[in-house]
RNA sequence: CGCGGAGUAGAGCAGUUGGUAGCUCGUCGGGCUCAUAACCCGGAGGUCGCAGGUUCAAGUCCUGUCUCCGCAACCA
């Protein structure tokens, strides 16, 4: 029953920090699609891993005062960890500094300069010193800096570039071809719209700004940047060489079937990965899907906004089966998916508690009370009966469809249509009636005999995506779990064989008291959290900075904005001076005027808003669950402006 | 006119190539008692954001318009 191969990847996490339920959803996804496929006999190989170079880890790990290899050591555990809590089950988790990864990237790097896919060039552009950025002529505002509306100059900086401009109509072409390449196909268009229509501009492969990431071996003051080296994992860790023959394993599995990933980074996965591999001589993945994202109370979770959800967190309060099939179901297959504490809830309660958890204690307990726990033959069919055996015959190859085409809630609507026609079918039935009189012991069998069976077809088709379930509902049978192939005929279970104990598969929830519950779980979490010291500067340092005690003239807010107050200060220099402050969600700009503030005043003055900001008010802040709080830095007004601080 | 998404029963959503408007939850009524007050049946509830247009026929195609939400810009 082997059917062939079947090669999915993940996007790799950005090692940067703990990922949120959102980020933990594509796992979920990829594991429910590879167990799936595994079960429907494919040889599977499922790789996911981290990301774990560039600018942003370096700075983390600096602020963390680690090295970056220390950071990311222990983010990439986190996120392995996470990804253990939910039980998936991936073949291989990879990293991206691994050495052998490394070795492969600088070449396929030098390969790609000596066919002349990539050249050495110069960064060039209009640069703003103060933003440390290049812009096109086109960003430009009135010929300044969009960013702080300050004088720009022509510079240049060395760097690599591939030349994606090249692959431009090969890419078109193939993705003409395979309608099926970029899901959804909404995403598709937009690919050929945005950027293949326009023309692709060559892409910059290299950085020397910062040095956390895999050096250029010919050139080692670059490094390649994050594309070329993350994307690149997909076939580095199936034993790909740029030079010579791949490993058996490469020539197995390559082409991916579908590599999953998040809709943010489609582009980068359907435009400058495919045009790699031309470039390589590979062949492209069969299929890009995008998914959508999962909010939080219908807005997109972040740390600022203070609605953060996390995977292990939920399974502490729901359980990991529970929280697999909220993210599994409620996900629509284009459009954002949403998430509540409430709607989990209702989701454990309807569907896993009433209809699943309930049918399966029921029709057990029904064996256990009128058969003794033995299941009776099937002898005394009735029409009635056909109903329910076509739904179960029906579902597995209708689940296969949906999977096969993605679309992983439907597919397990096919196995609650199981569900739902057999606790109808008991409501049809009546057991309970029969039991009454011994002459109907033999119609009493079947019913519970098609029951139980009923139960196997939907163990089995749930199992993908609740593994812990379906383990639970064939103990609860006593049989090993069933395959896929014993699903082509209805009558499996053995008449005579004793079902093991009943259990509850889900416990219903009371919402009330589970909503406090919830409530006192993140309480007990917000532990205040201090933040660690940042690295020592010297007192030379600190002395550059220029902070002084000044005196608000008039503060205002700033049209348009809902964060910026206006400041004018008494700085005791005699001339007011104008600083933009984005204080304006904690403070009104009336009870500000007349009090006493700290400054710092060299900072290079910046323009926000059309506005100019000569410095900066002082503030406490911290972040905290529920948003960030701030405090602005007030002193008795007995101090006179501008006094220094030191 | 910055980019994008969405407006279908009280809530959350399906509606593929235009052909009697569906599903889940909730609600109301009934049935049943094996079961986790679970299960089953039935009812109520929608002029498919609004206005035009194409068509024998539009939630579905076209045009315009309103509203909401993300992102972007601004919080150096």
């Amino acid at each position: 029953m082997n059917k062939g191969k079947y090669y999915l990847s993940t996007a790799i996490a950005y090692a940067s920090g703990k990922p949120h339920i959102g980020n933990t959803y594509e796992i979920v996804l990829a594991d429910a699609i590879c167990r799936f496929k595994r079960m429907t006999g494919y040889d599977v190989y499922f790789q996911t891993g981290t990301d774990e170079h560039g600018q942003k880890i370096q700075l983390k790990a600096e602020a963390a005062g680690k090295t970056p290899q220390q950071y990311v050591d222990e983010t990439s555990g986190e996120i392995k960890r996470i990804w253990d809590v939910m039980n998936t089950s991936y073949d291989r988790f990879v990293r991206t500094t691994d050495p052998l990864h490394e070795r492969k990237v600088q070449e396929i790097f030098d390969r790609f300069v000596r066919q002349g896919d990539i050249y050495k060039s110069k960064y060039e552009g209009w640069y703003c010193t103060p933003c440390e950025s290049f812009w096109t002529e086109s960003q430009l505002v009135d010929h300044k800096c969009p960013d702080c509306g300050r004088e720009v100059k022509w510079a240049e900086e060395e760097a690599y570039f591939f030349r994606l401009s090249k692959y431009g109509p090969k890419l078109m072409e193939y993705i003409n071809e395979h309608p099926e390449f970029i899901q959804p196909e909404a995403r598709k268009n937009e690919m050929v719209n945005n950027f293949l229509k326009p023309g692709l501009q060559d892409l910059c492969v290299s950085r020397t700004s910062f040095n956390w990431g895999i050096p250029v071996k010919s050139d080692p003051k670059h490094v390649v940047y994050v594309w070329l080296d993350a994307l690149s994992n997909y076939i580095t860790f199936l034993g790909y060489e740029a030079e010579g023959e791949g490993a058996e394993k490469y020539k197995k599995y390559w082409p991916a079937d579908v590599h999953l990933i998040g809709k943010d980074i489609i582009r980068f996965h359907t435009l400058y990965w495919p045009a790699f591999l031309m470039a390589l001589g590979e062949p492209l993945p069969k299929q890009v899907f995008g998914h959508p994202w999962l909010l939080m109370n219908n807005s997109k979770m972040s740390k600022s906004a203070g609605n953060v959800i996390y995977a292990d967190d939920l399974v502490e309060l729901y359980g990991v089966d529970a929280v697999r099939y909220y993210v599994l179901h409620e996900m629509p297959f284009s459009s954002d998916g949403n998430l509540t504490h409430d709607l989990i809830m209702e989701r454990n309660n309807s569907d896993l508690a009433n209809i699943l958890g309930n049918l399966v204690n029921r029709s057990v307990s029904m064996v256990k009370k009128y058969l003794g726990g033995r299941l009776g033959g099937r002898d005394a069919a009735q029409d009635i009966d056909r109903e329910l055996i076509d739904t179960c015959l029906a579902a597995p190859k209708r689940a296969e469809e949906k999977m096969d085409s993605l679309h992983v809630a439907d597919a397990i609507d096919e196995v609650f249509a199981i569900l739902r026609r057999a606790n109808k079918y008991v409501d049809e039935t009546m057991p309970w009636v029969l039991a009454r009189d011994e002459a109907n012991r033999p119609r009493l069998e079947t019913v519970l005999y098609n029951l139980c069976e009923a139960i196997r077809f939907a163990g089995t088709l749930i199992t993908p995506f609740l593994p812990d379930t379906g383990a639970k509902i064939f103990r609860q049978l006593d049989i090993e779990p069933s395959t896929w192939d014993s699903l082509e005929s209805f009558g499996a279970l053995e008449p005579g064989h004793e079902l093991g104990e009943a259990e509850i598969l889900f416990q219903r929830l009371d919402i009330a008291k589970k909503t406090e519950e919830v409530k006192e779980f993140y309480a007990a979490k917000e532990a205040p959290e201090s933040e660690p010291v940042l690295p020592d500067v010297t007192i030379e340092d600190f002395a550059k900075c220029d902070m002084r005690v000044c005196k608000v003239l008039s503060c205002e807010n700033v049209k348009k904005s809902d964060k910026l107050l206006k400041f004018s200060l008494d700085d005791g220099s005699g001339k007011p001076r104008q600083i933009l402050s984005g204080i304006a969600r904690f403070y009104k700009p009336e009870e500000l005027v007349g009090k006493t503030v700290v400054a710092i005043l060299n900072l290079p003055p910046r323009k926000m808003m059309g506005l100019e900001s000569c410095g900066m008010l002082l503030s406490a802040v911290k972040e905290e669950k529920d948003g960030e709080k701030l405090h602005l830095l007030m002193l008795d007004d007995s101090v006179p402006a501008g006094y220094r601080l030191s």
